[in-house]
DNA sequence: CAATTTTTGTGATCTTTTTATCTAATTCGT
DNA sequence: ACGAATTAGATAAAAAGATCACAAAAATTG
């Protein structure tokens, strides 16, 4: 079930692209694909998505390519698409609340369960997602206990960049394993705990930067 | 002004990371910073960190560090924070509406100026930002005329996959020359304009690969 | 002011990632 | 069923990126 051999983290980051893209020929009915039309439409080279793919093993049949389905599937199941992940919003500011109710984060094997503030006014804070459903907000003190009781082992981090780091080690505390960043901070884990940055602001910057300096980036093809 | 030495990619990525960092040292009143304190702030080497500042020139002292205004300075020019860049968010949905409300990428030299749909219902929108200006709505059919009266070259792109390559062929038309892409969709540009990825799903799906296969991961040091 | 400490900037090296090329398996048309 | 066309998977090479380690420069100390 688990890859028996180690997967570079370039590849693990174009998983979900990879998946995304499958789905969306799945749904098209289209039943195979090759690795250079892969290649087009996800913009890494074909060897790379040749690569990539064998690092989980043959997957695909020389001279014929790959069957959407059968692939598809493989990676639903490299990604946990079959199990619930449920995810905690840690900071109800605006950011927070758009996440909470619009679910940006959306797929299947996504949840987010509940909220936490600093300001216990927002435990009054009734925010209703998309289905109808009212994810509660509790206080930030009661962190470890409302998380331990939902098994939530994600969440997303988004306060200011201030008590960033002070939350993050409540978190930690609290035993979760993993951190969706949209701080501006970059913030200290330990070992066993994943970061994942997000930071929208930062995106922006790098582009402006890119698109100013054009000509003095490397590979910039 | 400009940079002289080709800038690696992956430097180009952290110049932000680092410009936010000077900044909330400056706020703080810390005058004189070392590389190895840098470093630990932002979870990149020492030896990175120097070796990126080195491409823009000498700009520390030995047996000193860096100067924490002369830096700030230098990297606010090299990110061009002085000048201000229009930015237009094109697909009004929901979370298209959130970022121009709440001006999530916000920072002094970026604003958002104007807004576009599909949906000819959208243009009654009124949408105010946290400063109470109305940001107005345009019909996608005036996204040239619009976007060239008022100067814009940089557009958020917010629309469902399905219609991304297509609002793309009309930015790119329309002398668009940076995106910020929010679709999960890996979108087709010409080799003159520069795309950001930014998808919010991806983050998370790639989040909870590595909190569920962190033995797997190379190199998860 | 000499000795010691600090700390940068960078050549050298190592690691990771991407790309190019080759080989052999499989498909497909006839 | 055969031969040409296709295409994955493997191997090799190149490129990009991170890190090591140290000389040189500047600051600091006694």
């Amino acid at each position: 079930m688990t890859a028996d051999t180690q997967i570079p983290r370039a590849t693990a980051q174009r998983l979900p692209i990879y998946y995304y893209y499958l789905s969306s020929l799945h749904e098209a009915g289209i039943k195979r694909i090759n690795s250079t039309e892969i290649s087009e439409a996800i913009k890494f080279d074909a060897a790379t998505v040749r690569r990539d793919f064998s690092y989980f093993g043959a997957l695909g049949k020389r001279g014929f390519g790959y069957d959407v389905s059968a692939l598809l599937d493989f990676f639903s199941k490299v990604l946990s698409q079959d199990k619930l992940n449920k995810v905690a919003v840690v900071g109800t500011g605006n950011l927070g609340q758009a996440l909470m109710k619009y679910n940006f984060v959306h797929s299947s094997n996504i949840q987010i369960v509940m909220g936490f503030d600093v300001d216990p006014k927002k435990k009054e804070l009734k925010i209703d997602n998309e289905k109808g459903e009212t994810i509660p907000v509790y206080s930030i003190g009661d962190l470890k206990s409302e998380l331990n009781k939902e098994n939530v082992t994600i969440a997303i981090l988004t306060v200011p960049g201030k008590s960033a780091q002070e939350v993050t080690d409540q978190l930690v505390d609290a035993g979760i394993k993993g951190i969706l960043n949209f701080s501006p901070i970059r913030i200290t884990v330990p070992n066993s705990v994943r970061v994942q940055n997000v930071d929208l602001t930062t995106g922006m910057q790098t582009l402006i930067y890119f698109v100013d300096n054009f000509e003095n980036i490397k590979s910039a093809k």
